[in-house]
DNA sequence: TCAGTATCCTGAGTATCGCTCAGGTTCTCT
DNA sequence: AGAGAACCTGAGCGATACTCAGGATACTGA
């Protein structure tokens, strides 16, 4: 928040670890940042991270353009797992849609339940354009599978492309800030309902 | 980003402006706030925000207690606008549900059409719950309409507060994210149709 | 085996930034 | 007019993101 960094934070011009010791390096950084984000948030220092990594923030530096860089890592991370996961929900058995919009969600739930490094992913840092790309790839796909849903039930394919990300981006809102929110068991597992219903009705809507 | 700025950061305990220029000096570092920061995004400078209203440093933090809190008393003042125009929607002309809905989303989408200091506020600047706070304000007064609405169809009135804020929320996201993102004048229609859509069958199914 | 080279690491130093504070200016009130 | 309150100023402090020159380590080919 300091030094140059243009507008556009700094392109990723930087070395690429070719040896196993610069993976090691890489790797070292990548868990320090996740710690130590987790415990004090987007203040946390890169001298900081490279010292709990074990390494100089020289190194760190060679393979991050700079602090936004490794929060951008730290969400392409997790959303490898949550990609993954969703995808093998959506392949996995279609049952019937109802049951399949449910098993969606409460795989999502379950991805983003409250971890401290997720509220500074989702919360305390600035959403740079970087970020917010790869917070929004998963999303990307949901919308496609939606859509692709509308489209078998003979929506156009414009309109099942708009109304697919309308929803998934209304049901990422609402895994985000209420489900998440819950006090107890009881209480999420009603909300996870709410958001059913409201998919649901929403998809029966845009196929009728 | 820099300097102490304790976790909980810094809350407002500055100075209150007694006389004219006093107020005209906040009035003057928050439209320049609001200029620089629709410029140059959070990286936006509390040096350069200072300079652009024509008045020192020292001045802009005898009542702003830190940057973030220049967000949020722009967060305020926008959400001020936006209060008002809801308020005045809602007790309006009740007319018929489906138009009611109609009408309070176009009113929102009308207050948050892309300008580029919304954009600063929902997106580029971190989300202390200060700010966080502040834009919950008024999705906390729609939400409580909706929960009155459906609560008025039968709904026990915890069930409805629940769902109330469910769908809100959604809907919230739904604007900022996907009408806003609309291309042309015609594509928005169609993602206002959209989310009205998903609100009325959200709606019917709530009340069911 | 052993230079020559590419890769990697180090960490003190640089450029800024957020924010303070001591001291000066303007306003208000009697 | 004089005193005190409110207001303003801006150089400078502490702290941070990021750099870079130089040294260490791994790889390559002869």
């Amino acid at each position: 928040m300091t030094a140059p960094r243009s507008l556009q934070t700094a392109r990723q011009r930087r070395r690429k670890p070719r040896q196993e010791r610069a993976l090691a390096t890489v790797s070292f950084v990548l868990d320090a940042a996740a710690q130590v984000f987790a415990e004090r948030g987007y203040a946390a220092t890169t001298n900081e991270i490279a010292a709990r990594a074990g390494v100089s923030v020289g190194s760190l530096y060679q393979y991050f353009a700079d602090k936004d860089a490794l929060l951008v890592a730290l969400a392409e991370r997790h959303l490898a797992e949550a990609q993954a996961s969703l995808q093998s929900v959506l392949e996995d058995a279609p049952t019937e849609p109802d049951q399949l919009v449910r098993r969606v969600i409460e795989a999502a739930v379950d991805l983003n339940r409250p971890s401290a490094l997720h509220t500074v992913l989702y919360q305390a840092a600035p959403r740079t354009p970087e970020l917010v790309e790869v917070l929004d790839r998963v999303r990307h796909d949901l919308a496609a599978a939606v859509a692709a849903l509308l489209a078998e039930a003979g929506v156009d394919a414009p309109v099942a492309d708009r109304r697919g990300h309308a929803l998934v981006v209304a049901v990422d809102a609402a895994i985000h800030e209420h489900v998440l929110a819950a006090t107890t068991p009881e209480d999420e597992s009603a909300r996870i309902n709410d958001v059913v219903t409201l998919t649901t009705a929403t998809l029966a809507a845009y196929t009728r």
